[in-house]
DNA sequence: TCTGCCCGGATCGTATATGATTTGATACAT
DNA sequence: ATGTATCAAATCATATACGATCCGGGCAGA
């Protein structure tokens, strides 16, 4: 028996594999917005044939990652403040829905993990950690709305932070006193979630929330004289 | 010179060609959810090879219009009444966000032309013209919300949309007494944009319009003696 | 010098061919 | 009669090959 050309590495297909390895080259940073993405540069690189790794490509177009046009090929798709604000008005709008929908069913122990983590993101902020403060803030909200129900909606979500997370080292700029409101918030989401505050309360401080984010990068973008 | 392989019919892959003819295929009850999509057999059907057909089943797959698995094969998605539930949830969440983005950029044309849609639909109602009806409640929808200026937004409607559509013979049938319920809260919709009402009250209206369809649904569902 | 044309390299798009996997049927042993 | 092993057909997954298309650079003419 020999290692044949159908063969799969692992249970996934060398398609899946080759949308994993390029997404996690976008995500660090490796392949950066307006990056080219060659067809058979990619598959060389891989040890595959062109065409799973075009598969993959289109995958990652149909996620908004990257842009492709026919004959001319793919780059990883820019993200200008435009596209910035359509993603994080889209992504408020979502996470803040699976939020209010995950609320009920949330329990105590959840609860107390989400405070732990938003603790540990306070501490970031004394030490200065922007790059754990970002983790941790995934976590935190991953924490808050992974029970939702709907899996539509979570799709949507984990994309919206695929996204945001593929690109933040374009724009997705950590800012200091924005990240103190953060913090602060969270708390409070949490108190209106311990309460059982209605559906819609939970909802609008959920989106409120990201949209707080969305607004100081926008009065940064207009006031780009502070550093 | 002579049709060659990599000749494009129109300026359109032949993998965007089979991706859209397999759509409509869905769409108008051909394929129905459950039917079974065989690579090979489309291929031949269509007169392409087999790797386009690949490419446009992966993209329905991506919508979430077919279901995929590995070595076994592409069927449509079924659409059970959980499927239903979270993909009506779904769009009423983008949908009324979309509506309400919209409705401040709606000029004063628009908006009649959208009352004349819901006036037909009326029409509709008394000649008993479900098909009609169907239809130009899209048509009503489209016109509020095509004007939003987030295109994600638009993009996740269409698809809800989309899958709605592509599997309406199998649950998404008319309810004669929601339809009514239908027109009136569209005019109710209406005259909260025209009276350039809160955004917020403008989503709610929208969301909970097509909430009120999916309760409908499943009281049907829980009482299924009424025909 | 500038402009337009043509050509060659790079890359995409698809057909074809073949390996890999699943599925269902059949034959056999218990 | 039932359960199990084996095999063949169907189908998916991928490699390879080649045509089609785009882009940039060199060359001829004004």
């Amino acid at each position: 028996m020999t290692v044949s050309p159908g063969a799969a590495t692992d249970g996934l297909s060398k398609a899946q594999l080759a949308h994993q390895w390029i997404r996690s080259r976008i995500s660090d940073g490796t392949y950066s917005p307006g990056y080219r993405l060659v067809l058979g540069q990619i598959a060389r690189e891989l040890d595959v044939s062109a065409v799973p790794v075009r598969e993959a490509i289109r995958l990652l177009e149909a996620e908004g990652l990257v842009t492709f046009e026919r004959n001319i090929g793919a780059q990883v798709a820019m993200l200008d403040a435009t596209e910035y604000v359509h993603t994080m008005q889209t992504l408020s709008l979502v996470e803040g829905y699976a939020t209010a929908l995950s609320a009920p069913v949330l329990d105590a122990d959840t609860l107390e993990r989400a405070r732990r983590i938003n603790a540990e993101m306070a501490d970031c902020l004394d030490h200065f950690d922007p790059v754990s403060f970002t983790r941790l803030n995934l976590e935190f909200h991953s924490t808050l709305f992974e029970a939702c129900p709907n899996p539509h909606l979570l799709d949507l979500v984990h994309r919206g932070w695929s996204r945001l997370s593929a690109l933040r080292d374009s724009i997705f700029s950590f800012v200091p006193g924005r990240a103190h409101e953060s913090v602060a918030e969270h708390t409070a989401l949490l108190d209106l979630i311990e309460n059982g505050a209605d559906a819609l309360q939970v909802e609008l401080a959920a989106r409120n929330h990201r949209l707080g984010t969305l607004d100081a990068f926008l009065a940064r973008q207009h006031a780009p004289s502070a550093p």
